[in-house]
Parts: C-alpha cells; sequence; structure tokens
DNA sequence: ATCATAACGCTTTTT
DNA sequence: GCGTTATGAT
C-alpha cells in the first residue's frame, strides 16, 4: 500500500514510464497518445503526424489500458514498484516485464476499440499498421468507414426495425434511377426537380433525421408547393427501397442511428463493448455521423476525434464543419490538443498555405510551423491556354525526372475531372508515365455494373432496380413494353417484378412475352442452383458465359468492347480478392456489401513509378514531393458558384489549402490566360488564392493577366522576370515570343508565325516531296532580344534512324515517325528506358540530333 | 424490338 | 467537349 503522495508519485511515473514508448513523438503528440480517457478533441494540421498518434494510441490502449491516464494505483504495488517505476522513469532502466506490469491497467481489448475513418484506403491502411505494430491481435480492433461499421451493426439487428437482414445497398447511381422513376410515376417534370437537386433534400431530410412521411407531413404544413412535392417523391423513394429491401448511403447510417436509439439492448450492447472510440477525419462527419459515433461512445465516453477544421472540404454532402468547432460544447471539460508542428513541408509552402488559410473566418484558429528548411518558392506559371499549361507541367516533370527525381514523386491536382484531359495528353505524348485516380471509377463503368447487377438479383430476387437493368442485357427480345406492363403488375400487387414475371403465364397481360421471360426466369434458377455449389469465383465466369454477357462482348468486337471484356474480367480479381481476405465463409451478400462500399481510389499503390493526377478532393491525405496545381483561375478555382457565396467560398479556400499542403517539397501553380472548357473558351484571371500568397513565397513566371494583349500583339517583353529556362531548351530568350514554348496547338496560318516543322507537318500542307521532314531552316532558332515572331517551337528535324538525345530519356534511335495529323507519332529505343512512343512536336523540343 | 441518329443538357467534389 | 437521352427508321 503506499500514502496519497506516494500515489500520486506512482500515477506520474507511470505516466512518464509510459511516454518512453513513444519517445520518437513530439510532446504535444505524446500528450494525445495517453490521453486515453474521457473526451478528447485532436486539432490536428496538415502533415502533423496524425495518423502516427492515432495509431500510437490505439497501441497505448492495448498495451496499457488507463495506465497513462488515471489517478488510480493498484493496491499490490509496494514503495519498492515506485522506486523501480520512478527509476525507470528518469533512466529507462529497469525490467521490462516488471515495468509494464506496473504500467498497466485494465488494457483494452482490441474488440473493444472502434476506429473510424472515411475512406476504405484510410481504414486499411490504419489496420496494416495496426497490424504491423501490434500483430495478429489487430484483427480484431473495429477499424473501418462509418458504413462499414454501420452495415456490420445493421446486419446484425436490423430486422428489430422491421428491414430484412439480407438489405441491399443501393449506391447514388441506383439511388439517382429510382428518383428519376419515381419522378416519372408521380408525373413531375425532371426540369423543374433535377433528380440530382431532389436527392440532395432526401438526403438532407435524412440527415436531420426526418422520415419520409414526417417530413411530407412538415412540408405539408409549410405550404411550400415545391417542398410538398419533392417529399413526395421521398415518400415515393423511401417505398421503392423497402420494396426493394434496399438502402441508400443515407439509410446505412440513418438506420444505424434509428436502431441505437430505438433498441435499448442494442445500443448498451455497443455502448459496453466500445470502451474507445475514435473517429478520424472529424471534419467531415455530417449531423447523422456525429450522431452515430457520439452514442456509439456513450457507455464509456472515452470519445477521441481527430480533425482538422481548416480541411474540411465536404460540406456539398452534409459535412458541418460545426462538428468540429462546437465539439468543446457538446462535451464539456473535453480536452483539446493541437498537432500544429508539420512534418511534411518545406516554410515556403507551409507559410504560404498558412497564409492563404488564414483569409477563413469560421476556424478553430491554428498555425502550423515546422523545423524543415526554407525550400524553393513556389511557383505560378501563366499560361496562355490549357494546352500550354499542360504542356508546362509535362516539361517540369520530365526536368525533374532528368535530374533523378521519380515519376511518382509528382502529383498533379485539379479541381474537377474534367481537366484531367490535356494533362494526360500532355503526359502521353512526351512519354509520361502516369495513372489517373478517381474520374469513372471501375465499379461505375455500365458493364462492371451490369454484372454487379445480375449478382444482385441473384442475391435478392426482389431488387428491382438491379433486375430491369439487366433483364434486356445482353438483348433478350424482352422489350421496355413488357417491362413496363410487368412493374405495373408488380406494383399493383406489392409483389416484386421477379415473382411476376417467374408466373407470367398468370396475367393475360404477359401472355406474349411469357416464353421470353421464362427464358429469363430459367437463367436466374440455373444460375442460383449453381451458386450452391461453385465456389465463387468459379461461379462468376459461369455467370459471364451463361448470360450471354461475355458473348454479346466477344461478337462485336469493338476496342471498347475489348475493354469491357477485360473489365468484367476484372470483376474477378476483386472477387478473387474477397475470397482470400473473407476468412470465415465468403458469401455473395459478403462480396457485395464489400464492393457497394468500395471505391477505388484505394487502389493506388504507391510503388508504381507513375506522375498521379487527381482531384484535389481526392488528394487528401496524401502527399507527395512535387505537386502541381492546374487550373489555379477565378471560375474554376475557386468555382463559379462559390464567387459571391462566403460560406462557398471559405470551403473553397480550405480546399485550396489541402491541396498546397500536399507538397513536401516543390508546389506549383498553373493558370491560362485563357482556357477552353466545357466547349467554350473563357479567359479567367489568375485566382484570388494566388493573390493571398505573399510575393515572398512566390515566384511567377509565364504572362500575366493584365499583359496578355500587349504581349501577344506585339511581342513586347511583358516582365523581366519572364519565363527563363524551359527545359534548357529556351533560355536564351530575353524577349517574348508571339507562342508560348508550351502551345501545342497547331499553330497561326501566317507564315511568320509557323515554324518550319509545322509547316511541313500542317493539316493543310503535305510535307515537301525530297525528305519528308528536310529542313527548312537550320536548328531551332532562338528569338533575338525583343524578337517578336520568332518560331520557339521550331526544331530541328528527325528522321528514321537518326540518333538523339532526349533531356529525360538520354540518347536513343528513332525507330520510326509516323504522320498524325499536325504532329507526328515517333517511336524511339533509348538506351536506358527501353523503347517509347512520343509525340514529335512535344519531344522535339526536347530533343537534340546527335551528328 | 432494336438500332441509329439527333438533340439535348450538363458539368465539383464522394462514402 | 462530353455523355445521356428522345426520337425515328428498320
Amino acid at each position: 500500500m503506499l500514502d496519497h503522495q506516494q500515489e500520486l508519485r506512482f500515477c506520474k511515473a507511470r505516466r512518464d514510464a509510459i511516454a518512453r514508448d513513444f519517445y520518437r513523438l513530439n510532446p504535444e503528440q505524446q500528450k494525445a497518445v495517453l490521453a486515453t480517457e474521457g473526451p478528447l478533441l485532436l486539432l490536428a494540421g496538415a502533415g502533423s503526424g496524425k495518423t502516427t498518434v492515432l495509431i500510437n494510441r490505439i497501441a497505448n490502449l492495448m498495451k496499457y489500458g488507463r495506465g497513462s491516464d488515471c489517478a488510480e494505483v493498484p493496491e499490490w504495488v509496494t514503495p519498492d514498484d515506485l522506486a523501480l517505476l520512478e527509476n525507470y522513469a528518469q533512466t529507462g532502466e529497469g525490467d521490462p516485464f516488471r515495468i509494464e506490469q506496473l504500467c498497466r491497467l485494465e488494457p483494452a481489448a482490441p474488440w473493444t476499440i472502434l476506429a473510424i475513418t472515411f475512406t476504405n484506403k484510410a481504414a486499411g491502411e490504419l489496420k496494416d499498421r495496426l497490424s504491423a505494430m501490434l500483430g495478429p491481435a489487430a484483427e480484431d480492433i473495429w477499424a473501418s468507414t462509418f458504413h462499414s461499421a454501420c452495415v456490420r451493426i445493421l446486419r446484425r439487428d436490423i430486422e428489430k426495425l422491421g428491414f430484412s437482414s439480407s438489405f441491399t445497398i443501393y449506391d447514388t447511381d441506383d439511388s439517382l434511377r429510382v428518383v428519376k422513376d419515381c419522378l416519372k410515376d408521380l408525373d413531375m417534370d425532371d426540369k423543374q426537380f433535377p433528380p440530382r437537386s431532389v436527392l440532395g433534400y432526401i438526403s438532407r431530410a435524412k440527415d436531420a433525421l426526418k422520415l419520409a412521411p414526417d417530413y411530407l407531413a412538415e412540408c405539408e404544413k409549410s405550404g411550400d408547393y415545391r417542398l410538398t412535392k419533392i417529399a413526395k417523391v421521398y415518400v415515393e423513394y423511401q417505398k421503392r427501397l423497402w420494396d426493394a429491401n434496399a438502402l441508400d448511403f443515407d439509410d446505412i447510417i440513418l438506420h444505424t442511428v434509428r436502431l441505437l436509439q430505438q433498441c435499448e439492448d442494442v445500443r448498451t450492447y455497443y455502448q459496453e463493448k466500445f470502451r474507445y472510440v475514435l473517429i478520424d477525419e472529424y471534419q467531415d462527419t455530417n449531423n447523422l455521423q456525429y450522431l452515430l459515433a457520439s452514442t456509439l461512445a456513450g457507455g464509456y465516453e472515452n470519445f477521441c476525434v481527430v480533425g482538422d477544421d481548416d480541411q474540411s472540404i465536404y460540406r456539398f454532402r452534409g459535412a458541418t464543419i460545426e462538428n468540429i468547432l462546437s465539439f468543446e460544447n457538446q462535451y464539456k471539460g473535453c480536452r483539446v490538443i493541437r498537432l500544429e508542428e508539420n512534418y511534411r513541408s518545406t516554410k515556403h509552402i507551409l507559410e504560404a498555405s498558412n497564409a492563404v488559410i488564414r483569409n477563413n473566418r469560421g476556424r478553430k484558429g491554428k498555425e502550423l510551423w515546422t523545423k524543415a528548411g526554407e525550400g524553393e518558392k513556389l511557383h505560378l506559371y501563366s499560361a496562355m491556354n490549357e494546352n500550354d499549361e499542360a504542356q508546362y507541367v509535362a516539361t517540369r516533370i520530365l526536368e525533374h525526372y532528368s535530374q533523378g527525381r521519380k515519376w511518382k514523386d509528382h502529383a498533379i491536382l485539379y479541381r474537377m475531372n474534367a481537366q484531367s484531359n490535356q494533362l494526360e495528353n500532355a503526359c502521353k505524348r512526351n512519354g509520361i508515365p502516369y495513372r489517373i485516380i478517381g474520374g469513372t471509377r471501375f465499379f461505375d463503368r455500365a458493364e462492371v455494373k451490369d454484372m454487379v447487377a445480375y449478382l444482385a438479383v441473384l442475391n435478392n430476387t426482389e431488387d428491382d432496380l438491379r433486375l430491369t437493368r439487366i433483364i434486356n442485357n445482353p438483348p433478350r427480345g424482352i422489350g421496355a413494353k413488357t417491362i413496363e406492363t410487368a412493374t405495373e403488375i408488380a406494383r399493383r400487387d406489392g409483389v416484386s417484378i421477379f415473382s411476376v414475371i417467374d408466373n407470367a403465364r398468370m396475367y393475360p397481360e404477359l401472355d406474349r412475352s411469357a416464353g421470353k421471360l421464362a427464358q429469363f426466369t430459367n437463367l436466374i434458377a440455373e444460375l442460383s442452383a449453381l451458386l450452391q455449389v461453385l465456389p465463387l469465383d468459379q461461379f462468376y465466369e459461369e455467370l459471364m458465359i451463361r448470360t450471354g454477357y461475355a458473348t454479346m462482348l466477344e461478337t462485336k468486337n469493338t476496342v471498347e468492347d475489348r475493354t469491357r471484356l477485360e473489365n468484367i474480367r476484372e470483376l474477378l480479381t476483386s472477387i478473387n480478392g474477397y475470397l482470400e481476405n473473407a476468412g470465415d465463409e465468403p458469401t455473395l451478400a459478403g462480396f457485395l456489401d464489400e464492393i457497394a462500399l468500395y471505391t477505388d481510389l484505394d487502389n493506388h499503390d504507391p510503388d508504381q513509378d507513375c506522375v498521379v493526377m487527381m482531384t484535389m478532393h481526392s488528394a487528401k491525405g496524401l502527399e507527395f514531393p512535387v505537386v502541381f496545381v492546374v487550373g489555379v483561375e477565378e471560375g474554376i478555382f475557386p468555382g463559379t458558384r462559390a464567387i459571391g457565396e462566403p460560406e462557398e467560398m471559405e470551403e473553397e479556400r480550405r480546399l485550396c489549402y489541402v491541396a498546397m499542403t500536399r507538397a513536401k517539397e516543390r508546389l506549383f501553380l498553373t493558370c491560362a490566360n485563357q482556357r477552353m472548357l466545357f466547349g467554350r473558351t473563357s479567359a479567367n484571371r489568375p485566382s484570388r488564392f494566388v493573390e493571398e500568397i505573399p510575393n515572398e513565397h512566390l515566384e511567377r513566371s509565364g504572362r500575366s493577366f493584365l499583359d496578355r494583349s500587349s504581349s501577344w500583339e506585339g511581342g513586347i517583353p511583358s516582365r523581366s522576370s519572364g519565363y527563363e529556362g524551359g527545359f534548357g531548351s529556351y533560355g536564351s530568350y530575353g524577349g517574348y515570343t508571339a507562342r508560348s514554348p508550351y502551345d501545342q496547338r497547331p499553330e497561326p496560318r501566317s507564315a511568320e508565325y509557323q515554324s518550319s516543322f509545322v509547316r511541313a507537318m500542317g493539316t493543310g500542307n503535305p510535307p515537301p516531296s525530297g525528305g519528308a521532314y528536310a529542313p527548312q531552316r537550320p536548328k531551332r532558332t532562338v528569338a533575338p532580344a525583343g524578337g517578336v515572331k520568332s518560331a520557339a517551337a521550331a526544331g530541328p528535324d528527325f528522321k528514321k534512324g537518326d540518333m538523339i538525345r532526349h533531356k529525360a530519356f538520354g540518347q536513343g534511335m528513332i525507330l520510326s515517325i509516323q504522320k498524325m495529323g499536325g504532329d507526328a507519332l515517333v517511336e524511339i529505343a533509348f538506351d536506358n528506358v527501353g523503347t517509347k512512343r512520343l509525340m514529335l512536336k512535344s519531344a522535339a523540343a526536347h530533343m537534340t540530333k546527335l551528328s
């Protein structure tokens, strides 16, 4: 037994002893790891080692339980023990086994820890790192996304809410189709009520925990005609999901919350089960998710939320920054720890980012700092157009590559996926390997969704939506009319469409198509039988064949169909992946769950040496040595709908902050004076965010927005600090060429503006006979100072068999040149990097002929 | 019923 | 510029 004084000393020593395990962390990080009990708000800035803290915190929980954060002393502790521990705390010497025994206080079992993240990727990473640190015990930690945790809970108990536990999950696309159908059946105009926006209303209603009938009643009471109509769609929408035994993304959380609220036994079960609850990316939670998390944590209230209010970028889907801003009010007496030391970026990058985010009002206030060096200034390149912009990025990347950087050190970030095209092309023609993350995702492809729809119908024949998707795909002679009448009957009798077509003969209206329908239901029955006996992967192969889907693609045999076929085969990889991971009894339902919540944002493997292109949103949580943020223009970033909307603007600024803080060493921003987007050209001024970066952190090149006209027409040097080093090739021109060196578009049709190369290759001008690419001018001309009409893009002429040196790829020989449009495709065998196919116009800028 | 073409509209971000 | 959808022809 210890006296009170000794107990206090013991607790301090215990804490210090435990802290030794985390000596690598900085003091604030340690605090966060050791504060195990009670509500904790962890404000973790970008690159502050948030995940590390999370992992170590869990490790602490499992190893020492409450040891580091409580005033309790076991009765068996002796003064000798105290001395031992104090000595260890100071010197690190002592029997580790005994020390651990002394420090430990009710270690948490893995299954009592719930760690929730937003993306599958984050959850996977968390699991991996926990496994690496804690071994197999980590398997039992509930580390998952909101959605998968909820599905797990619902599968167990949703029947208490009257749903079947074999529910299917609708993704946004499915939901949208249902809304469209509802609108049609309710005779509503989908221009007056855009399905997307209707879905938004439904989603917000759910976020406010309002069920369809209540919402309708409320809207009727308010007398708002439009809202009432929308509420009616909500009612109908929900009815259809119910009939299909389906839940949408919001329902998954909503019903979990309802289940916990309504069923005391379920609530108590989880509240007692989860001793520690951790929520990552708390700034991205919406109301529903807050309710869920706080309810689950309601037992022990060991509720740790981690987030960064400055990185909240999902307001559009209901995330409310309020959750993080008001956490302290909701949990009086909670502890707040700020992680403000940044381990990722250089000073220039960090301070520029700080300067930008400082313009936001609704924030907790936080200034990141770093011990890292100044690094290089950020760079803004003002391009002439989107093409020039892309070429600039490509050139920079080639340059870095030639200096020894890896491709994968580079990331290109843009505001919207539509911007990726030009960049993709620039990479292609310059021989830069790249990967696009996001965009049309694998599981969003029509052919993949078709195959998944087959699986979904086999899993749940009441899934009318999926059924109608595949009933005539591939074509089976079951037309729209037949489907429509079957749907009507189904609705009338309150049964599923499948049961109607399965008994088609009983309905005179369907008599004519009964044969065709029977063929289809037989197919399903046959597959269903097969499913019972075959393992999932083999079954899937049968599915591809017996449905006729594979055959359909094979016979068409266009380029697209080839890739489609590959895609549906690729689904087999997913199945195998599932079979490997799902240790206990893999089921079709289990697989469908997994892919319903899966996006292929998750499979960006960092080992592949590729430049990575993605939206700024997708980049959250990632880091790269070199980052290009493109399209930094008013109207794009910030987007038009943010201009004039202070709230939206702050969100855009946060997005900007996220994008900028991805960069470790170099950060390039680019904008274009003129850009074609969505088929329209527009001239945008550089983004206000750029103006918010102090000049001491930013250097500029290209042409500024204001002197666009003068430099275009007169070629007067627009700024002394003009672009100076186009990868060595354009380094010495002091004046301005009319065309940017990066421009890849056909040149103006005036002889003075045409380079010899373009004249040879240009669309209207066939190359002169007698040496296809015979020089018309000597080597690349360097513009005279102030020179106006030089042809900077002109290059020497290359021909098959030439030995060349490429600035990034080194020495090589031209294998072939193939004319293509206004350009040519060259195939070059490089000594070191293998054979590459490049577009000549781009490549020429980086190549010299070896004589 | 199915294919082809035209017209149309729509463009953030995603679990 | 894209993809989707509505319409008409086979």
